[in-house]
RNA sequence: UCCACAGUAGCUCAGUGGUAGAGCAACCGGCUGUUAACCGGUAGGUCGUAGGUUCGACCCCUACCUGUGGAGCCA
């Protein structure tokens, strides 16, 4: 095995040899500290011109940021270093030369940072974040896999539009008119109808005007789908799922979190079950907050979200909302018919709505009607329907906002911080 | 699409109707335990673009462009 940085303590006393670029460098006339970064980790070199002679020393002091080098040197012990180590440095091989690269260890503007994405990336920050991320989906595919789930892949190139008040993103298909996908919902419907429990992961793209730190053009879902799932179950799956999600980032990046300066009593809080509000008292408890300018039949802003959510500190679902603001597939309530079981959860700390799910419709009439009342092409979901005529049954399903709950548990301002490359408003590159 | 704020050195910012400033980065030098190290020096500018007002505009006015935060919409 190579040496790594993030194994290096068991090379304490041992010489070794290893690939890193310079972070950052201090140096007085006989003495120069190097920040060594090797992806795995950051590790302190300490470059003593007595012992490495003229020349090494004298590499060593012109070194520049991030050039990438080989270094040779004795691991110790150190209780000066944050990590614990050091290493004493014998031999340095430049391997690359960086000339004047631009991120430098002082503050930045947002703007000139996005436009050094690619470089961004290796700050410790970053680096942090994008862990996060991979533990996220790791705890996901954990989750699902654990509970019976079976992955399932649906068409990212699609010829209908799932919801069809959002704007989508046009483009060709040979001969005929494509759109890329805003919600794999649909087809994981059917998955579930072979299946039983399935769920989702891949990008989804929404050709929306938004410009907040909540929202991003190209994001990545998590979408289950669950055949014989009503109301209820749909609802404990999630907070189910959420929890576990958050307790192994809790449990495996403690690092990463530690980095971030994130305050990790507010997530070991997060254990199901979580707090269920119902529209209707939403409606009663904003009123009562000051907000009169929402009537019973309005759909919430993010304002709305953020005053419910400040009074939890979990998750918390608001449920049975008003046919009229949901799309035409979700299930109405048996005992009334103007809410449908729906339910979004809104995540604490203002981060916003990170779920949204429901139970669908499995009456072939009822969807029928439905699709004709939203002004839909029956033509168009042909299959859909189809599916409510061979052995339909109840079923739910959700759709979970990965760089939403991401940017909440790393405690990061904004969304586009929790994925590698962010496509937003006005920035497709780089 | 709408609202608010911003655009000055590579970066982060200050600035006054009368010849353009700092810190960091770069470069040169100093310093044996630094933690965004420190100290001295050098170099670096069509003040977003186009008009206008004025004897004179980085500063005031208008339009546009770009960015940031938000609204709506949504995960």
């Amino acid at each position: 095995m190579i040496t790594t940085i993030s194994t290096i303590g068991k090379n304490v006393n041992e010489t070794v040899r290893f690939g890193a670029w310079l972070a950052n460098k201090r140096s007085s006339g006989k003495i120069a500290f190097l920040q060594l970064r090797d992806g795995t980790g950051f590790i302190q070199g300490v470059v003593v011109k007595e012992e490495v002679g003229d020349e090494i020393f004298s590499k060593a002091k012109s070194l520049t940021q991030e050039s990438s080098i080989y270094v040779t040197g004795t691991v110790i012990v150190d209780e000066r270093s944050p990590s614990g180590y050091e290493l004493q440095v014998k031999d340095i091989e430049i391997i690359h030369e960086s000339i004047d690269y631009p991120i430098t260890p002082k503050e930045h503007g947002t703007e000139f940072l996005m436009d050094n994405r690619h470089l961004w990336l290796r700050s410790r920050r970053q680096a942090a974040v994008m862990r996060i991320r991979n533990e996220v989906i790791r705890a996901t595919y954990e989750f699902f896999n654990n509970n019976g789930f079976v992955k399932v892949d649906p068409p990212i190139l699609t010829g209908s539009a799932p919801e069809g008040t959002t704007e989508l993103f046009a483009t060709k298909y040979f001969e005929e008119d494509a759109y890329l996908s805003q919600s794999g919902q649909l087809y994981m419907e059917a998955a579930a109808f072979a299946l039983g429990k399935v769920f989702s992961f891949g990008p989804t793209f929404r050709a929306e005007k938004s410009k907040t730190r909540r929202h991003l053009i190209e994001f990545w879902m998590i979408e289950p789908e669950m055949a014989f799932v009503e109301f209820e179950e749909n609802l404990e799956v999630q907070e189910q799922y959420v929890s576990y999600v958050v307790q192994s980032a809790l449990k495996n990046c403690e690092k990463e979190l530690k980095a971030l300066g994130r305050d990790t009593s507010k997530l070991a809080n997060i254990v199901a079950p979580f707090p269920r509000i119902s529209y209707d008292d939403a409606i009663k408890f904003l009123h009562e907050k000051g907000f009169d300018d929402i009537v019973w039949g309005d759909d919430f802003g993010a304002p709305h979200e953020t005053a419910i959510a400040e009074s939890y500190d979990k998750p918390v679902f608001i449920t049975k909302y008003p046919k009229g603001i949901k799309p035409f597939y979700m299930q109405p309530d048996s005992e009334r018919d103007d809410v449908v079981l729906c339910a979004d959860l809104i995540a604490p700390e203002g981060y916003g709505e990170i779920i949204g799910g429901s139970q669908r419709i499995h009456d072939f009439e009822l969807l029928k009607t439905q699709l004709e009342q939203h002004g839909l092409s029956l033509e168009t979901y042909k299959w859909y329907l189809e599916l409510r005529q061979y052995g339909s049954v109840p079923h739910s399903g959700f759709g979970l906002g990965l760089e939403r709950t991401v940017a909440w548990i790393s405690g990061v301002e904004h969304v586009r911080e929790t994925i590698p490359f962010p496509r937003l408003l006005n920035r497709l590159y780089p």
